[in-house]
DNA sequence: TCTTTATATGACTGATTAGTCACACATTAA
DNA sequence: TTAATGTGTGACTAATCAGTCATATAAAGA
């Protein structure tokens, strides 16, 4: 969606483009993010910018294939072939997924808050259904080999097991005394939480997942 | 917050501009809403507004108050009080908030929305951690009664089971084919949803809660 | 050298915004 | 009637925005 000039450009200001552009709408929404603003930080000529990109939503855009596309690669990429039990395979799933946002905290929160803006009718591409989607497909892999019981309802349970998974960074992000969705500010981009304590939390979340919490 | 010249309003004038506030603030992100649409569809000079409270932010604080408020009221007011085991409990509290949501489309995307805007630091006065104490209070007692696992993390439990009952909405909007959070669009405030239909979902929510998916 | 093509630029436009203010109008009290 | 107080008003300001465009610069080809 860039125009052929944007690929044209030195890897180095195409980058800084990307980069710049990500911390304007990782931490405002698209209306309210700025091109002027951006143009400026990234010392190009407001021109410049329309002759990279048709117009600030098709620069969004790109921005969000971009992103997506990163944080997809790097998740299959850390997938095992051979987990046949649902339960681990999203274990796998989702440690690899946080392990994307701690090492990428400024793409986590841009996507995070592209989630988030769905007031802007033709943007919101709708991440959470496609995410939902996917868990779906997994669940009903795992219900066919006798690993979820009878009586789930699928449907409710790829929901629920998805709109957790976003969440679920929010609450490490209590836990540990930080807002996980903007760590970008503590430009370290050092997350305080180790691989033992993300374990931890993953495990406690799909026990629930498994067993529930009532003493029945 | 808003002045007294506010409360001195015939009910009807200041009826209506709460509503018109609601209509663009439940559509529109803060910084996104203008409060010139709202005086004009309000049919009151901008001069006026200014009269009533202090600046845009007011006003916004003041509708959060409003309708926070009211789903709280009618919320409590439908709970019986001799529920003893958390879960009934539970299913009682969030079948009210769905009966109000249902009755009250307007307020609750505008909740919804104020929700999601959370990239104004000094605004966002964080409902879900509130949201979040207050089941974690009834889960603390429903674990010294027995009815929770002791192995249970309370608070990871008190996590997902609040920010779940938001997310519900979402679900329940899929299913029956519509957008649970702009409602207001239709105009009818009629939700295609009826109490055994919301019953139905709201049991096998709670079974998850309780028994979670796996076939052990 | 001259011409063509690609890229860079920033002043400008027109739209929109939150908030202001001088003034008008209404109601009550003296 | 006059004064005081409370309320309504909409033109105005200064800021900001996305997007445009005439012009400049650079590189490449003839």
């Amino acid at each position: 969606m860039p125009k052929q000039t944007f690929f044209n450009l030195p890897a180095e200001k195409r980058e800084r483009i990307i980069e710049i552009s990500l911390e304007e709408f990782s931490t405002k929404f698209f209306d309210v993010a700025s091109l002027s603003k951006i143009v400026e930080k990234a010392k190009i000529a407001k021109g410049s910018m329309y002759q990279y990109f048709e117009s600030k939503k098709e620069l969004y855009k790109y921005l969000v294939k971009y992103v997506s596309e990163k944080k997809l690669l790097y998740i299959n990429s850390s997938l095992p072939e051979d987990q046949e039990d649902f339960f681990l395979l999203y274990k796998d799933i989702i440690f690899a997924a946080a392990r994307f946002d701690i090492n990428h905290p400024l793409y986590s929160s841009f996507l995070y808050n592209v989630g988030k803006d769905t007031n802007n009718p033709d943007l919101s591409k709708n991440i959470m259904s496609d995410s939902t989607q996917f868990i779906k497909s997994l669940l009903v892999e795992a219900y066919e080999k006798g690993q979820i019981r009878k009586d789930v309802n699928v449907d409710l349970a790829s929901f629920i097991i998805s709109y957790l998974s976003v969440d679920i960074g929010e609450y490490i992000g209590n836990k540990y005394g930080y807002s996980y969705h903007s760590v970008l500010q503590s430009q370290t981009g050092q997350m305080p939480v180790t691989d033992k304590q993300l374990e931890d939390i993953l495990d406690e979340l799909i026990d629930f997942f498994k067993r529930g919490i009532a003493n029945i």
